[in-house]
RNA sequence: CGGGGUAUAGCACAGUCCGGUUAGUGUACCUGCUUUGGGAGCAGGGGGUCGCAGGUUCGAAUCCUGCUACCCCGACCA
């Protein structure tokens, strides 16, 4: 498996889906395009749902839920929304089956047609700005700072497990401000806490950005975006947050009486970060031997193996480790203890390498003699033999060293895959033989992105919120460019 | 929807070109003994309508025809 990581020739969709399977993550199911999350890996969605939805808590947000189907004339409110939308669709049109009067099992009943097709949401703005019509009157009903987790469904032409499935889990935001300057605040707000949440949880260094017109939600007028790189070098969108204006307020007419008393329309955001997020955990640290996990999302941040002959010894190693076990949960550190018998020391190592697990104690008679364990790191693959005593600090303390190491290791290589160019050639020979960001000026025109796009395959990837003014010339174009943008190739 | 590929044991594959013993290998599984500090060893065992339907032939996993499913590339991807 070694040579396919690492070798950018490869088949990259192929390692990935080898690797996912194999450390237990998600399998294919038998329905196309969809994913089967096994539960190893939903525990790791799950360590990341707990943590932005304290974040999202924290910053004044609260969760609720609407439904799965939205009626078809929803869609045709908003003129680019469901320009964006309507080429990927799963649409309901019947409610009912029946048995086949020539006995080829069950079939669709057509008179149980429905009257008004029903989409199963690949978004839900429309039926939430359709509710919140009836919730906001007033200023003092303002801001409206709503989250939903849910699962939504696109029909794409084209699957890629966790980066590109049929349904998806994610969580959406939706969010109502009397004033434009609150809600560009709000936009602004979400997509710095996704940078936070991507940079300091999952460990993964992102450019936050706008994006072009060209790569801009369907119905925004703004696009926030964290972009992340990838270890072969391509681009992945992580989050986004779109700043809607009043577009949405005037397709479902949603206004409010003002402090002075006038009508006005209520300016919006929607937000979100998806199952997406799992893919880009394991392409931005994974290495030959499976998994890296970053112990703030680890499902277990350390496991222990016990190493033992005879049942007496498996006795007293697990006396030694209920100790340990002890002390890490009074710190909050989680484990696992594998005192199964069926698997031998050997095997158990490889299984949670493959897993990621960040931390590995292994205790075994040489370590009940001399009051030790062996400590091995996942981030490093090394190992070290350490006193039992004060054992606890001595994780936590690693926990953090890994943490931050996981970060720093995909910073220095990101940042190395940061090419700045001045020329179409140079551009072009980047794309081709290095990857990774590639910083260049662009004439600012959607002609030149699109042109740009079909001749090479990539596309803005963001124009970073943190930029150095610069006069220059489009690499494309020879037009004048104020700034440098990010293209890459993406997924 | 275009181009390419695959279908044989739970999983991964060989065998197909050039038809011919009882369809094989790895792994997983079951039994026993020995093992256990980096995916254990030996011995024995169970598991297959060779994707489906036709055809050619004394004889088909293998040749022919049709169908189906899946994978990869492309179009698509707020």
């Amino acid at each position: 498996m070694a040579k396919e990581l690492t070798s950018r020739e490869e088949n990259y969709s192929q390692w990935y889906q080898d690797l996912v399977i194999k450390a237990d993550l998600a399998e294919n199911s038998a329905v196309r395009g969809c994913m089967v999350i096994k539960p190893y890996g939903y525990a790791i969605w799950e360590k990341m749902q707990a943590q932005l939805d304290s974040m999202f808590k924290e910053t004044g947000h609260v969760n609720a839920y609407f439904p799965l189907f939205i009626p078809k004339s929803f869609f045709s409110k908003e003129a680019d929304h469901v320009e964006g939308f309507a080429k990927e669709c799963a649409v309901v049109t019947h409610y009912r089956l029946k048995n086949d009067p020539d006995g080829n099992g069950v079939v669709v009943d057509d008179d149980a047609k429905l009257e008004e097709e029903l989409i199963v949401r690949p978004t839900s703005e429309t039926i939430i700005w359709n509710t919140y019509k009836n919730w906001i009157q007033s200023y003092r009903d303002l801001p409206l700072l709503i989250n939903q987790w849910a699962n939504v469904v696109r029909w794409e032409m084209r699957t890629r497990l966790f980066l590109r499935t049929a349904e998806f889990l994610w969580q959406e935001g939706h969010t109502a401000h009397a004033t434009k300057n609150e809600a560009i605040e709000e936009t602004e707000k979400i997509i710095n806490l996704y940078g936070e949440f991507a940079e300091k949880y999952m460990a993964v260094p992102v450019i936050k950005g706008i994006k072009s017109a060209n790569e801009r939600f369907a119905g925004a007028l703004e696009t926030y975006t964290i972009e992340a790189l990838m270890q072969d070098g391509k681009a992945l969108q992580s989050g986004t947050s779109h700043f809607l204006g009043q577009n949405f307020a005037k397709a479902f007419d949603v206004k409010f009486a003002s402090k002075e008393g006038k009508e006005e329309y209520v300016w919006a955001t929607s937000w979100g970060v998806s199952t997406r997020l799992m893919g880009a955990l394991i392409m931005a640290h994974s290495d030959d031997n499976g998994l890296v996990l970053p112990p703030k999302l680890a499902p277990y941040q350390v496991v222990i193996v016990p190493i033992y002959r005879k049942e007496e010894q498996l006795n007293s190693i697990s006396e030694k480790v209920n100790e340990v076990t002890g002390k890490l949960k009074a710190r909050g550190i989680s484990f696992k203890y594998d005192d199964s018998v069926n698997r031998k020391p050997g095997w158990k190592f490889a299984e949670y390498e493959l897993k990621g697990v960040p931390v590995r104690i292994a205790i075994g008679p040489r370590d009940l003699e001399n009051g030790t364990c062996e400590v091995a790191r996942r981030d490093t693959l090394t190992k070290e033999v350490v006193p039992l005593e004060d054992i606890d600090q001595y994780i936590e303390n690693l926990l953090d060293e890994i943490q931050e190491n996981i970060f720093n290791k995909a910073l220095v290589y990101r940042d190395s895959m940061v090419t700045k160019v001045d020329s179409y050639d140079e551009f072009k020979e980047v794309l081709l033989n290095k990857g990774g960001f590639v910083s260049a000026h662009w004439d600012g025109t959607s002609e030149t992105e699109q042109k740009i796009k079909e001749e090479t395959k990539a596309t803005i990837r963001c124009l970073p919120l943190e930029y150095e003014e610069e006069k220059g010339k489009c690499i494309y174009s020879g037009e004048p460019s104020q700034r440098r943008v990010l293209f890459a190739l993406s997924y």
